[in-house]
This record gives C-alpha cells, structure tokens and sequence, in this order.
DNA sequence: CGCGTTCCAGTTTTT
DNA sequence: CTGGAACGCG
C-alpha cells in the first residue's frame, strides 16, 4: 500500500488518514499541516482505490471557496468528472435538498433565499406591525435571536415563554415566520433546519439519501453548530436501527474553533467520538508552513488553554528568524513602525502580497491604512461589500425576484418605489394592513386594494402602474436570455436611469455594477452548477446570488500588501504577518474578559493569528489608542506574556526623525518645533524612564517647553500621569 | 418626498 | 470619532 501513487509523498499520518479502510474517521489538523490534502487524497482513494461511485460521496465544507478548491483538486487528481459526487457548502446542500423536494416541506417551487439583510429589514416590518417599543427592542437582536434558535433546530413552539424578553421575541419569531413562509422566502438558517426537519421526518427522503451517501466527508468540523451536526449524523443513519450506516469522516481543529460565537459548538468534535461507533483518531501534528520558532511559540500560547483534545505542531524545518514585537507608543507609532517595516521587506526584493497586517477588529485597518498610504505602499482590505450585497445590485435583483414569485414581499417592499413611483409610505401602510388583514402576500393586496377603490386617485394609479410594470417585463421578458432579461429589467424598471441621473463617483460605481450585473448573467452558466438541475435559470441565478455573495473582487491584480481581522485570515499562510494591537482590551477584546469561555476563543484566535506566518511573525501593541475618539491605555496582552522569551525580539523604539518629519501628516503629533524643543529636556516618546516613587514607565506624551514643559508616563504599576520634568527628576533607563 | 440635522451605537463573519 | 439611521422641515 506505500507503493500507491495518491499515498506518494504524503507523511505516514497524512497516509493513515487517506489509505483507512472503510470507518468512521477523526482527523485532528492543526494549522499548516496538509488538511486539505488529506482529505482531496481520501475522496480519491475512494473512488480509485475502493472502487466507490463518486455519486456515494458527499463532502461538506463551510465556504464556497472551500467547496470550489476542493472539487478542483480532486477532479485533478481523479482526472476525471466528479459531478455526480455533492461537494458543497451546509448551506449550498441544504438548498440543494429542498430544491429536490421543495413540495415535501412545504415550499413553492419559486422559493427564495433571504440574506441576512434582508431578513433585518423583514424583522423591522414585522416588529413596526407588532407595535413594538423601538427603543427598547431592535431587529438586530430579533435577528440574533432566531437565528440562534434556528441553528439549535428550535421553532417557536418550542420556547416556553417563560421569561418576559422570550415572550416577546417568541412572538416575533412566530410573525417572522408566517410572513417567510407565505411569502416563500428562506433565510439561511432555515434552509438548515428546513433541510434537517426533512431528512427528520421524512422516512423515504431520509432512507434515499442514507443509501446513496456512503461516505460523508466534513472539513471545519469544529466550526459546526448543533443543527449542522445533526444534520450530519442524520445522513450517516448513525444510531438508527436502519441497515445502512455510512462512514463519516471529520477534519478539524479544536484549537482554531473561533466561531463559538455565532453558535459554532467545538464540543462537537468530541461529541462525534460518543455517538459514532469506533472512531478512528488521527493526528496530523506536522507542520509544513511555519518555522520553529512560530510554533513553538504557538504551542505555548494555545497551552494555556483547558479542555483540549491535544496537539502539538512541529516541523523539520529550522529555528527560522525571533518574533519581533514592537511596543509603540500609540497607535500612529505602531502603523508607522509597520509600514517602515513592509518597506524594507520590499525594498530586498520580497512581494508585497506575501505581507499581511492582521487585526482584531475592522476600525483598526483606517490607521494602517493612513500609514500604508503615506508610505505608498499598495494594500487591499478584505471583508468589504460583496458584490451581490450592493444596493443597486441588490435592486436589480429584487425586481428579478419578484418577476420569478409576485408573493415575494420583500422584494417588492424594496423595489416598489425605487426608483419613486408615488408610492410613499401612507400607501405602502394601506397596502401592508389590508395584506395583514386578508392573509394576502403584499403584491395582491396592492393589487385588490386598488381594483377595490379603496386606494384612491394617484395612489390607486400609481400602484397600478407597478403592476403592470412587473406583469408586463415578465411577459417580454419570458424567453429571453438571461443576460438579456436582466437587461431589460434594469433598464425598463428605471432603476438605470435612476442611478445615472444621481451624481458623483458612486452613483457612477452603481451604474457600472449594474452593467457588470448583466455580465454576471451572460456568464452564468446553468451548465456548470451541477447542483440545480431543476431550476430555472433565473431562480438558480437568484440562488447563486444569495448563497455566494460573489467573490472578493479580484480586480487588484497589483502586488499589494493583504490587511485582515483574524478571522478572516483563518486558512490562509503568508511569509510575514504582522499582528497588529496585540493588547488587554482590544485583543482580547473587552467583551470576551467578561464572559466565561470567551477568553479561551480569544486565545485560539490569537494561536490562528500566529500559525498564519511562514517565515516572519511580527506582533505589536500601542501604550496608547484612541478607540471612539477618546484616549485610552492599554497595556500588552495576556497572550504575548505567553510566548516563551527566547522567541520573542524586543525591537527598540526607532529613532526619532521620524516622528519630526511625519508628524504634520498624521495631524495629531506637536509640531515639529515643540518636538525639538522636548527632544533637548532628554526624554523621547516611548522611551522607558523610573521616577523614585512611581517606579519604571513609558513616556506617552508631552506638553509645553523649558521650565514649564509636562510629560505624561504610563507607570507600569500605576497607571499615566503628567509630571513636570523640572520637579519629576525622571531617570532615562 | 427629499434634504439637512441630530442622535446613537460601536467585536469577530459566512451562508 | 465615525457612519448610519431617525426625525423634522420646506
């Protein structure tokens, strides 16, 4: 069996892992260390080696980019179609379920898939009609709420309303619900659970999928909630009387469970040990991307931490370069010393992309960015708007919506007056209360309301209009291409003249999208999405629109440094990372010191961080950070206490120029005059000095000049204060 | 109905 | 401090 070619080249756990026999199989992945490999290798040994029918395999991941470079790899390496085999995301494959049996659930054939801003907006309607006390209940929460509930696979009745605050959001729940399902419309976690109720409940579905799917193979497995995972193990058939138990296979890593908050359950990883019969433990300890030094540094950091399933990485590598910390001043300092540094990286010939700036929280990446573009250094962000989640783009594909299903109430209460049509928010009310009181869907309502003559004049006319507008794109619209009925809709419905006649850059930006939108139409190849047999191409263009909110743009294709939170830097590698704000407080966040269990995440975080850096690790905190435009001090996290010394470089405080030259740029530095004027008293920003009483600190701040001049230090032990240099009789140190 | 002003909240993100 | 949303006016 070592002789086999898909087992060439792989180390002898990876081997393990991909020549098993047929079992139940845990593979414990840490960072780096050839996961994806492993499980690309295990699909093709199934097919290749034990003769398995790429239909009998399904595999689940948590992205679309996931699912996308996982088929292309083995449909690479098994050289041949893997169409009959579900590669998809949860989401992707629950959608996939329902689609195929839509009637079984009780779903139009039409059904829709609501993002999650449009479920905000749905919940806003729904608690407007309910007459809540805006103040005191926000759809946000709503939103939290539900779908937390969702993903334990709780429907309303199954709350007991015990409480005050679940009362009311039970009810919300349950408005919500009604008003999703005349309406035809699933948000994301309801393609989950509806998915899951199906397979529950229904003997002939559930028995059908359980004989096809022999081998379930799942990637993130610790980023699983409750509802993926018995989802999971409801298609394995595991603990049912039935026949047919299929073999599942889990890859993960519980120490880079860093989802715990959007209801991600880690416990799942051991859970799966209990409830699936002689599980298979695998470890795949060896790491392929980082140097010693940053494991090792890693081990340490995530040791810290209880209830492990326990791993630790190692390399054959070398001891690699120290990790260098930079303990700046404020948070100016700390982007200034970095960009310096992603400079002299590019100036010895290295590229920008392989540099990444990674943060704990967005608002951070505006200082970095600042710095970046003073030194003219290209970045890219990622995280922003997608694609499908533009506004104008968004638009279009509500009108699209609605042309597929007219009950689709929120796509029509977001086109109905966009562009304004004169129908403003009395009507909309009108036409809101008589659906509500007739059980109607929006669209027949308006539509009853104005043959009725209860709307009256302009509004009756204007509504009207509306109708037939839809009614009438659907009608010369029906055959076309779906290029060309995007098109036309964009373009008959207003909505193009709109953003065109709107000035500035993006309304020019709106226009363009909208264009672009009917590229992505021409180019949306039914053919290619195995997954949608079934469906129209407009409900699978529709589909594709909701459940891949399109990539990242890739249009950058200038070598430029990559600036990300943490999470989204989970799999990912880069020669040399910069951790950026590593303090108490912000990294780990306030938030997570109150809450049990909420450091532990922050930690494994902090471990995802570290273990992304190939060569180089480079971490900093700032002494001093404005956050919400006050100052605040911070002192260095917990977690970089937790490196070993001899890991760790302490980069001295650069020299001074440049604070003097750069200041006016930055705006919030003294002039450069006053600057000078402090720098002859002796003492430098950031520069450690000991005061008899107050112990050792670090300067942070000055004020004034001569005799009068202050200094504000940050003792270690007591905090910032502002002393006058002349009486202080500070000792440089 | 559109525009200007005030007010308020404010981790992490994928589907 | 900032951006988004709500509110009030013409």
């Amino acid at each position: 069996m070592t002789s086999h070619p898909l087992l060439e080249q792989l180390n002898q756990k990876q081997r393990a892992a991909v020549g098993a026999p047929e079992q139940h199989m845990l593979v414990l992945a840490g960072a780096g260390s050839g996961k994806t490999r492993v499980l690309v290798h295990r699909i093709a040994w199934l097919i290749q080696e034990l003769r398995l029918s790429p239909y009998s395999i399904m595999a689940v991941t948590f992205t679309n980019k996931a699912a996308a470079e996982m088929r292309g790899r083995v449909e690479e390496l098994v050289g041949s179609s893997t169409r009959a085999m579900w590669i998809g995301t949860f989401h992707g494959l629950a959608h996939r379920l329902l689609r195929a049996h839509y009637m079984d659930v009780g779903l139009p054939q039409n059904f829709q898939i609501l993002d999650s801003d449009d479920q905000q907006r749905m919940l806003k309607r729904i608690m407007r009609s309910l007459n809540l006390d805006e103040k005191r209940w926000s759809p946000k929460q709503a939103q939290w709420f539900i779908n937390a509930k969702k993903d334990e696979g709780l429907r309303p009745h199954h709350l007991d309303g015990y409480d005050f605050n679940e009362r009311t959001y039970k009810e919300i729940y349950d408005a919500y619900q009604v008003a999703c399902d005349r309406s035809g419309l699933v948000d994301f976690a309801e393609l989950l659970l509806r998915a899951h109720e199906l397979l529950r409940d229904n003997r002939i579905v559930r028995e059908h999928y359980q004989r096809r799917f022999r081998h379930l193979l799942v990637d993130e497995f610790q980023d699983t909630n409750s509802i993926q995972y018995a989802w999971v193990k409801l298609l394995s058939g595991a603990g049912s009387d039935k026949e047919h138990e299929n073999f599942v296979t889990i890859v993960g890593d519980d120490d880079q469970s860093i989802y715990g908050w959007r209801g991600a359950k880690i416990e799942n990883i051991h859970q799966f040990t209990l409830d699936f019969p002689k599980v298979d433990t695998i470890r795949l300890e060896q790491n392929y991307r980082s140097t010693n030094t940053i494991l090792s540094a890693a081990n340490s950091v995530i040791a810290n931490n209880n209830d492990r399933l326990g791993k630790e990485l190692w390399t054959e590598g070398g001891m690699g370069e120290p990790i260098d910390l930079y303990a700046a001043y404020n948070e100016l300092d700390e982007a200034r010393y970095i960009a310096s540094q992603v400079e002299a990286w590019h100036e010895q010939g290295n590229a920008l992309q392989d540099v990444a700036l990674l943060y704990r929280s967005n608002a951070q990446s505006r200082v970095l960015e600042e710095a970046l573009l003073h030194a003219r250094i290209p970045y890219r962000i990622y995280g922003g708007l997608r694609f499908f989640d533009r506004q104008e783009v968004k638009d279009a594909l509500a009108y699209l919506r609605l042309l597929s299903n007219r009950d689709d109430d929120a796509a029509l209460e977001r086109v109905i007056n966009t562009p304004t049509r004169g129908i403003g928010a009395r009507t909309l009310e009108i036409v809101r209360d008589g659906a509500r009181q007739r059980g109607t869907s929006l669209w027949l309502a308006a539509k009853q309301l104005a043959t009725e003559k209860v709307l009256t004049g302009r509004a009756a006319n204007a509504v009207l209009a509306f109708v037939d507008l839809i009614q009438q794109l659907e009608d010369e619209t029906n055959d076309y291409s779906l290029g060309r009925q995007v098109d036309t809709v964009i373009k008959s419905s207003g909505l193009m003249a709109m953003y065109q006649a709107e000035k500035g850059e993006k309304a020019e930006t709106r226009v363009e999208n909208l264009k672009e939108l009917v590229n992505a139409c021409d180019n949306f190849d039914q053919l290619d999405r195995v997954d949608d047999e079934e469906l129209s191409p407009l409900n699978g263009f529709l589909a594709h629109a909701a459940l891949e909110s399109g990539e990242e743009q890739a249009d950058e294709h200038q070598d430029s440094v990559q600036l990300m939170t943490l999470h989204s830097a989970k799999g990912l590698e880069f020669p040399l990372v910069f951790m950026c704000g590593v303090e108490e407080g912000l990294f780990p966040s306030q938030q997570s010191l109150d809450e049990a269990g909420r450091l532990a995440e922050e930690r494994r975080l902090c471990y995802v961080g570290m273990t992304r850096a190939m060569q180089k690790l480079v971490i900093s905190y700032a002494e001093q950070r404005r956050v919400y435009g006050q100052e605040k001090l911070h002192s260095a996290s917990r977690f970089i206490a937790e490196i070993p010394a001899e890991n760790l470089h302490h980069v001295r405080m650069q020299s001074h120029r440049n604070f003097t030259t750069e200041a006016p740029n930055y705006g919030r530095f003294n002039t450069a005059a006053s600057h000078e004027a402090f720098e002859e008293s002796g003492f430098q920003l950031g520069q450690r000095v000991r005061h008899v009483k107050f112990g050792e600190g670090t300067v942070l701040n000055y004020e004034g000049s001569g005799a009068q001049s202050r200094i504000q230090v940050n003792f270690d032990d007591l905090g910032s204060k502002w002393l006058v240099v002349a009486y202080a009789r500070l000792e440089r140190c």
